[in-house]
DNA sequence: CCGCGCCATGACAACGCTGTCAACGCGAAC
DNA sequence: GTTCGCGTTGACAGCGTTGTCATGGCGCGG
């Protein structure tokens, strides 16, 4: 069988009557071109169909077209999100994703990485909590002189450029809600003590509370681990007691619906005899009757935005700051939360 | 800052003493080298910690190290799971993994991927439901002459190399598991059905019921979508009259845990008045209460296989068929389930 | 002892593109 | 009219690896 020999820049150059230079810098958007050129290469690019080999653009110049994904987080919806944002960016401007779940458990998890990142020679690479957390990583990745960008990071913010959304606020805010609601009597479920968001989520309840002069229980407040099974049981000591909450607030969605199996084994109903609040609005959130209340976080425009710092290259603002960029959340009423009854 | 260039071959080759080629063909397993030869060849390496660079080999060869993952499915854990599958079998050996999220719903469906071959000349893709069944895709593929792998392919068996499980033998099992406690009053609530494995669930239902000699009231056999809330739906129709199933198989996770909903919503209490089972062990299956008794699947393990036929190259049995392989389910029973009480 | 063939190795081109630098043409400034 | 400068273009040399082919050495049979 004839091998099918694939288009090449030299095919687009004959045919635009040009040299192969100057197709390059049209398809790179060099300056410096005739618009009468340009559009007489654009034209043969468009009917040969011709696409640039990414390995031979890699190797010829200093980009790779290649944006690499690590990751190690336990949810794989989060994970799903995570890449379909960044692809979808990424497709928009000819970049590629390269996805390198991490073990960092692992003992030797850092040297997983450099030969991947001295094989492939990714423009950049997308960190999403928990490894972007890591200073093993991060220092492995300075040391490398690969760019990077952090979603959702926690702490060392002047250390590299992040994308985030405002837990704190989204946090404020669902409490709010509850106040709002008529609760007074609220339970909070702690997350992981290792992820930055934990404190922010906590940080905002309290602040909150405060706001609207409703006194915190501490003996409400509960350590969680993210998990189904810690918000069960945090759920269970909360309210075993005759003097139990009207409302929980749980740091994630895991751990509400965990709340929510602890109720119904209670025989409590939600949302009657106890509201439920979550965070995330992770699928399951909607697998669940009573469906959750929570906060959509935006993780997929995070991605988006991180892959939009790595490619446009603007990792630092003037000053010499890391870039970062803000995303919104929202606040999802569903069926979990009630008005107090009188 | 002085650049940080990378070792390449012929740093290998100049500490080994001998010429680039014969690295290479150390690197490449090519047979033709002494021993004596090759050690010294791979010492140095070690010492210098070489990694070929993967553009140069994609461009100078005829591989790419790189393995494409399309996937349209909208199940996040499960396309999670095809990836973390797939990359590990990957490192091994060597190759990475690209992914490319795909909107089979879009006119210019094929054309999006096309590009992405041309510009990428991956070694292979990997193909999860549905799109491993879009004849569009497969013929883009054959087109392009691009090898792929199914996971879990509907028909066209044929046609190329594809990684399975008995759906339907695990389905008969599932339906053994609940006649074995006592129920004989099974609804049964289809999955999509473009989906193949949909009918295979379904005949296994049916010839687990008929091998044990209980009659399949069709009445009680009804049509759902995979989604939560088809599953909700179906639930409430089935459960609504006096005279209702006393367990039900729901065809997927979501749609089993639109029946515990239902199931509470009504105020029958799984698995006391119902037993629930489901299908796929996604990660909701243990976040609601009770947790779900189901058919796990290997996802993982499926796509592991198919990236090993990729990269082996195996994609033909010796009479010209396409390989395949079947890998093993795994019934998991949780509390959703109950012997019937007498 | 000569010649053939195979094993082991190396020289060199090629892969498709980008970076560098030189060259050209044309208008502005002198 | 000449010079200078800048916008525009092209020639050419790599980038780091593999494929092809040539070369040299050595064992073995005649």
């Amino acid at each position: 069988m004839e091998a099918v020999r694939s288009i090449t820049i030299n095919d687009v150059a004959a045919k635009a009557g040009v040299s192969i230079k100057t197709v390059s810098r049209v398809l790179n958007r060099e300056p410096n071109v005739k618009d009468d050129t340009r559009e007489r290469v654009l034209a043969a690019v468009q009917e040969l169909n011709y696409k640039p080999n990414v390995s031979a653009r890699s190797l010829a110049g200093s980009r790779s077209y290649l944006i690499g994904v690590f990751f190690d987080n336990p949810s794989p919806a989060y994970n799903a999100d995570v890449h379909m944002g960044a692809v979808l960016r990424c497709r928009e401007a000819g970049y590629h994703l390269l996805v390198e779940p991490l073990d960092s458990t692992a003992a030797d998890f850092a040297s997983q990485l450099i030969p991947m990142l001295a094989t492939l020679r990714v423009d950049g690479v997308l960190l999403t909590p928990p490894v972007c957390d890591s200073p093993v990583l991060l220092d492995a990745l300075d040391a490398a002189q690969v760019p990077y960008v952090r979603v959702a990071p926690d702490g060392q913010l002047d250390r590299a450029a992040y994308v985030h959304m405002d837990d704190r606020r989204a946090a404020a805010e669902m409490t709010s809600h509850l106040i709002g609601l008529g609760h007074r009597d609220i339970g909070f479920i702690k997350g992981h003590p290792d992820h930055g968001a934990s404190h922010l989520r906590e940080e905002g309840f309290r602040e909150a509370m405060k706001a609207h002069g409703v006194a915190v229980r501490e003996d409400w407040v509960v350590q969680g681990w993210f998990s189904f099974q810690s918000g069960f049981e945090a759920a269970k000591t909360l309210l075993a007691a005759k003097d139990r909450p009207t409302a929980v607030f749980a740091s994630n969605d895991d751990m509400a619906l965990g709340v929510i199996a602890a109720a119904h084994q209670l025989r409590l109903t939600v949302p009657d005899d106890l509201s439920v609040v979550g965070f995330d609005d992770t699928p399951s959130a909607r697998m669940v009757w009573p469906q959750l209340t929570t906060i959509r976080q935006p993780i997929a425009n995070m991605a988006a935005a991180a892959a939009d710092l790595l490619i446009s290259g603007e990792m630092t603002t003037e000053d010499g700051a890391p870039a970062s960029r803000l995303l919104d959340f929202e606040l999802v009423v569903r069926d979990s939360t009630k008005p107090l009854k009188g």
